[in-house]
RNA sequence: GUGGGUAUAGCUUAGUUGGUUAAAGCGCCAGUUUGUGGCACUGGAGACCGUCGGUUCGAAUCCGACUAUCCACCCCA
C-alpha cells in the first residue's frame, strides 16, 4: 500500500459493502422528513468565511481552530463549511423563502469538514442530516422538530437514546443568569481548571459541561438556568414539555446541556447514545431565534437539529441492527459458447429494461466459475444457456436457495414467464417484484431472433 | 493543539535473543476430465514488513524523525 495513494487523515471511503446502510439509512430519513412536510435544501459546501464567523459564533472552537479556510484565486477568503444551518439561513434570506410564507421547513444531508484531531466518531470530513424551520415561534415547532427526530430514531431500530433538553433562556434572562453564575464562580476560583478560567468570563455556562471532577463538584450547587429564566422563556420550556409529554417522547431536562455554538437560544436538546465512545451526542439541536435577525434579515424565530450520520451508524453497528437489502441480482444467466453469449447479453437487456436485476458472464468463464460467482452475489435464480437449451428453445431457472428448477420457454412469453415464477417463491416481496408491471409491447426482441 | 497505544498480503494475525528465498487462516483466481454454486482436496497470484534516516558484516526485529490509524483530552454531530 503506497502512501501517497492513502486518503487524507480524517477521510473515509464508503465502499460497495457500506453504501447499502447508507442508502438505506439516507431513503428514512428523506422520507420521514417529507412525511413531516420538509423539503431538501443543497447548498455550496463552501461559503465566504464570514459567513460562519458571523453565525456560528467567532469565538467558538469550532470557527477559531477547526475550519478549513484558504483564499481562493480571487483573494476571497473562503470555508468548507463546518456545519449546515449557516449556509441554510445564508440562502433562505438570499432568496427570500420566507416570502413563501411560514413556516419554512427544510433538510439536508451534506458533507462537513473540520480540522480536528480524528477519534471514534469524530472525522473530518463527516455527514450530517439536518432539518430547520423558521418562522416558528410557537412551543410546539420545538416538540415537532424534536418528534421528527425521535421518530427517525424509531424507524431505524436504534434503541436506548436518552433524549436531554434544557432551557438557555433568551439574551435578556442569560444575561442575568451569567452575572448570578459568575458571582457564584467567582467564590471558588482558585479551583477550577485552567481552560474554565477563561471560559469564566468569555462563556461561564460551558464551565458547566467541563468533565474535569474538580470543576464538576464546584459547579453541582451552581445556579442553573432554569430558575433564571424570564417568564416567557420560563413559559415556553414548560409548554415544549407538555407537548414532548402529549407525544409519549420520553425526554430528562438537564440543565447542563450546553450547546456549544453561539446562535443558540431557548430550546437546546441532544439525544445522547451509551453505545458510542466519548463522542456520544448522535443529535443535537436548538432554538435559534436570533440568528437570522443577526445575519441581516427581519426578526425571524427559527429552529432545528442535525445528527451525524457517521455516529449513526456507529450505534446501529454496535446495537446489531442490520437493514433489509435486496438482492443484488435476481437472475443470473450463464451462457456457453458464443452464440449462447449473444443470446443472454440480448434476455439481460431486455430484463433490465423491465427493470429487474439480471446479470450475465463478463469474464469468458467456464460453467462452474459462474455458478460460484452467482452463488457469492447472491443471486436469486440462475439459468445456464448451452446448445442444448437454444436448440430446444427452453431453458432451467434454478432458484438458488431450494434448488428447485422450473422450465421456462426461450421464446416470447420469457419476461412473462420469468416474471410468474419469480413472483410465485417466498422472495418476491424481497426482490420487490410484488409490483412489477411489465409493458411487453415494447419488447420486440424476441421477434427479430430467429 | 495535547497525551497514550498501534503500523507485516485485500482482511485477521505469526515471525523465537537482529542471520539467507517473510509464514498461516480467510478472501481472490484456476483446477479436481464430458454442462450446474455452497463442502472437501490441489495449485496459483498477491507484501520492497507505513515512509525516510541511523546503528550493524547483516534489520520486519534495535534507535530517531515523519506519516497514518486507534483511544482519550479540548470541542462538537
Amino acid at each position: 500500500m503506497a502512501a501517497n495513494i492513502q486518503a487524507p487523515k480524517g477521510t473515509r471511503d464508503i465502499l460497495p459493502k457500506d453504501s447499502g446502510a447508507w442508502q438505506l439509512v439516507e431513503d428514512i430519513m428523506r422520507d420521514e422528513a417529507s412525511v413531516h412536510g420538509f423539503e431538501e435544501i443543497r447548498t455550496p459546501v463552501f461559503e465566504r468565511t464570514e459567513l460562519f464567523e458571523r453565525s456560528v459564533g467567532d469565538t467558538t472552537d469550532v470557527v477559531q481552530k477547526e475550519m478549513y479556510t484558504f483564499l481562493d484565486k480571487g483573494n476571497r477568503s473562503i470555508s468548507l463549511r463546518p456545519e449546515g444551518t449557516a449556509g441554510v439561513v445564508r440562502a433562505v434570506l438570499e432568496h427570500a423563502l420566507m416570502n413563501d410564507g411560514a413556516p419554512q421547513k427544510l433538510y439536508y444531508l451534506i458533507p462537513c469538514y473540520r480540522y480536528e484531531n480524528t477519534q471514534e466518531g469524530r472525522q473530518r470530513e463527516f455527514h450530517q442530516f439536518g432539518c430547520e424551520a423558521f418562522g416558528a415561534a410557537a412551543p410546539v415547532a420545538d416538540a415537532a422538530l424534536i418528534a421528527l427526530a425521535h421518530s427517525i430514531f424509531e424507524r431505524l431500530g436504534i434503541r436506548n437514546l436518552s433524549l436531554e433538553i434544557n432551557s438557555i433562556g433568551c439574551p435578556k434572562c442569560r444575561g442575568e443568569y451569567h452575572a448570578a453564575l459568575k458571582a457564584f464562580l467567582e467564590a471558588s476560583k482558585g479551583e477550577l481548571c485552567g481552560t474554565c478560567l477563561t471560559r469564566l468570563e468569555k462563556n461561564p455556562m460551558r464551565i458547566l459541561d467541563c468533565k474535569t471532577p474538580s470543576c464538576g463538584e464546584i459547579t453541582q450547587n451552581a445556579p442553573v438556568m432554569k430558575d433564571y429564566l424570564c417568564s416567557e422563556c420560563a413559559e415556553h420550556f414548560t409548554a415544549v414539555q407538555e407537548y414532548l409529554d402529549a407525544a409519549e417522547i420520553a425526554y430528562t431536562v438537564n440543565p447542563r446541556i450546553v450547546r456549544g455554538l453561539d446562535y443558540y437560544t431557548r430550546t437546546v436538546f441532544e439525544f445522547i447514545s451509551n453505545d458510542l465512545g466519548a463522542q456520544s451526542t448522535v443529535c443535537g439541536g436548538g432554538r435559534y431565534d436570533g440568528l437570522v435577525k443577526q445575519m441581516g434579515g427581519a426578526q425571524t424565530p427559527a429552529l432545528g437539529f442535525a445528527m451525524g450520520m457517521e455516529r449513526l451508524l456507529l450505534v446501529m453497528q454496535a446495537q446489531n441492527i442490520t437493514l433489509p437489502r435486496p438482492p443484488v441480482c435476481e437472475l443470473y444467466i450463464a451462457p456457453l459458447g458464443r452464440q449462447a453469449q449473444v443470446k443472454a447479453f440480448a434476455f439481460t437487456n431486455l430484463l433490465h429494461q423491465a427493470g429487474i436485476k439480471a446479470e450475465c458472464d463478463l469474464c469468458d468463464r467456464s460453467l462452474k466459475a459462474q455458478m460460484k460467482y452467482a452463488d457469492k452475489i447472491g443471486a436469486v435464480f440462475t439459468m445456464v444457456l448451452g446448445d442444448e437449451e437454444l436448440k430446444q428453445n427452453c431453458a432451467e431457472l434454478k432458484h438458488m436457495q431450494t434448488g428447485e428448477k422450473t422450465s421456462i420457454s426461450l421464446g416470447e412469453g420469457f419476461l412473462t414467464e420469468f416474471v410468474a415464477v419469480a413472483t410465485q417463491t417466498e422472495d418476491n416481496a424481497a426482490m420487490g417484484l410484488d409490483g412489477l408491471t411489465v409493458d411487453f409491447e415494447g419488447f420486440e426482441i424476441f421477434e427479430k431472433e430467429d
